[in-house]
DNA sequence: TATGAATGAGCTTTCATTCAT
DNA sequence: CATGAATGAAAGCTCATTCAT
């Protein structure tokens, strides 16, 4: 946690050196990252530092709580989910997932890291902040799916948690990579991602898969499992 | 690539220090990992150390290779895939990786890393070398799938293969969680994995969400399209 | 260049670290010199040195620096050239030259170093700090002798100042070699090397060994020969 | 010195070790270069070189002795001097040495390297050996030119020998800048120094510089002076 | 509170040398 | 005699952290 001086900064010092370790984690990681650096980017002196951080770890959990905050900005910006369903609101989470990797690349890889350390060492999690897109997070999102009815009884919410996790994190590189041009209009709001025929094709796609699976026509594979 | 001169030494010697390296690789990541802490654990001298690689990346690479070589085996003592069709294949697979995952933890969690590692900076890749759960090798696996009619022609592979990566190596980790004290007699090889309840039922449950989806029932689903 | 840091160090300590620089140099050269010997003379700490300099070739840029200062300081206390010549000028550069060696021998033969290393690799010569006894100088010296009359006119002035810089640097050490006694009055500042007849007798001989073979006609030469 | 058994073994490997030698000590100096290297030039065993040297050392004194011998075949090559007077047989000298320069530029090097260092630490010399250009042969050689008559006698023979070491082992480096196209017809042997007008010519000048100055008696030239 | 000089441990890498085979 | 594996010292350099100002 940084300390009561740091707070006390004025805030475009405070964002400078913030920026600095932005910049600084998405490069190298929360391994290969020096304070050396960090101070150097900042253009700050190295016992300042030390006077509002205690060490590696403390900066990085207030860089990946910047991210947190951010997406949540992100994600009320983009405005509430339609909620007609889990689906459409799954599909939003992604909308939101796709324009934070869009607009805050490095906060994304930094918040990358920090989920795949967490599925290293389970149980880290913060319980009081129940982040978007955490191990628990999804399994709390299923089991209401299932309430809900919009999830079948029979899924392994536990299991299907790790596998959204997952996908949430790490599945839409490829979606990204495809948006092409399209992604700087994205990124910088000239272009409404609900509106963009692209992502919404390719999401179309990527949500078909989650929710009908990889099978040939659902009904068909419906006859497949009747079997 | 390891020097002539580390290839040549006798086989316990070589283990010592393959052994040394993956702990420590598995430790502390790619980014973490120093050669004084291997060959402190290998036991050797530093000198001796510059002898066999040129460097860490070199290191990194022969233990990845060793992880392709030991899961390869793995795959062959479990036998072929019964081939029904592509989802028996898929299942088969991560039959593979979950008992690679029990039986070699360090070398999963290494290879993990090298497939994260692929994911940010694509094209990195061995064409001639499509190992497997790497990037171009689902994506092959989706288009034979199309061929073959197991898969849905609307589904476009490279955005599959993307979700089909991030699921195989990391959405199988609350899985194996919950294999609890099967875990140990897999790993030992008391109990074969294909014959295991426990095991089996789980797969069960995570191979029908890649299969049939999360939502109801897929029939219910089409309707949904069909609006 | 060295930082900040080091020019802002207290005056005796920076000197303490010049020092031991410049004795490292003239004992082991610069290939043969090392940071780790130069932190040990200095009684510094080794990551207090790399916050002056940034590495081997820095410092030694600034001992030669040092060196040319020091030369200069010394040839403005010498008082002027009595310029009645071009000759006048080269015995008074000898002077200098001499002076130096008997009072900064480490410098000397650091400095020394360099021109031979500036002969070897020819155009890396600062053009903008003509530093006396380097190639340019000697080849302007002459220019200009010509011009004043001086010097030859048929006296290939680049093929001269390339002997005058060899005679300039190495071949006055069996001049100082044979002062003997008296050099340790010149070094202390006792005796004026201008007025020490030792000295005056051997730079006599010298430069008559150089007036004479840039100032006359090879003609005047063929003469004698045939004589 | 080398062992037996380096001087026992056959003439092409022994020539390939001491390529190697030679390359990495003009490369590198007698400082910098590395035993490592040279091994690894000569693509022989590190355990092999050191039952041929003893160290490092060693090999440097037994290349030197090389560049000796191949000087002296050179000198040989070229035919005697013509001998009509000293002035004539130090132009001869300097012809040598130029061919040296151009045909073994990295013995060259060596023993300039050699050279210098004899000068920093005088009374190293080989007196059984005086080796051409060395501190006493030049000496000796104006001794002979006094009795000669062909030398003044007012030189100072120790400080002209300081001086002609300086001139013949750095003074033509210049000259040989010079040569242009003709150092590869020199070098290869496709025209004889001898009668090549521009060598010749730029001999002239230098050669010239230095016989005036060491044949002119004094008077002569305070006449000059008084002019 | 801000600074940045000081430090020594620790990093990667190269070295000369030995010695068992 | 040839080999090349083994080694620890020492190289250059970076690191996180402290502390006096």
């Amino acid at each position: 946690m940084p300390t009561k001086t740091f707070l006390n900064l004025p805030a475009p010092k405070r964002a400078q050196i913030e920026t600095a370790a932005i910049l600084e984690f998405a490069d190298k990681g929360l391994r290969g990252a020096s304070v050396n650096a960090i101070v150097a980017r900042a253009g700050i002196a190295k016992g300042s530092y030390y006077q509002y951080f205690s060490g590696m770890e403390d900066i990085f959990q207030h860089v990946l709580s910047i991210a947190r905050q951010k997406k949540l900005a992100l994600a009320n910006a983009l405005g509430a989910s339609n909620g007609r369903d889990l689906f459409a609101y799954l599909r939003w989470l992604f909308q939101v997932e796709i324009l934070f990797e869009l607009r805050e690349p490095e906060l994304a890889a930094i918040e990358h890291e920090a989920f795949l350390q967490s599925l290293k060492s389970p149980g880290t999690e913060d319980e009081n902040t129940p982040l978007i897109g955490g191990a628990s997070f999804f399994n709390e999102f299923l089991a209401q799916g299932i309430l809900a009815d919009d999830v079948a009884t029979w899924v392994d919410t536990k299991l299907a948690a790790n596998l959204l996790g997952a996908v949430y994190h790490l599945g839409n590189r490829q979606l990204i990579a495809r948006l092409g041009e399209n992604a700087e209009a994205l990124r910088s709001g000239k272009v409404d991602i609900r509106e963009d025929p692209l992502t919404q094709s390719l999401l179309d796609n990527l949500m078909d898969l989650l929710e009908a699976g990889l099978s040939r026509e659902p009904a068909i594979r419906k006859d497949f499992y009747s079997k």
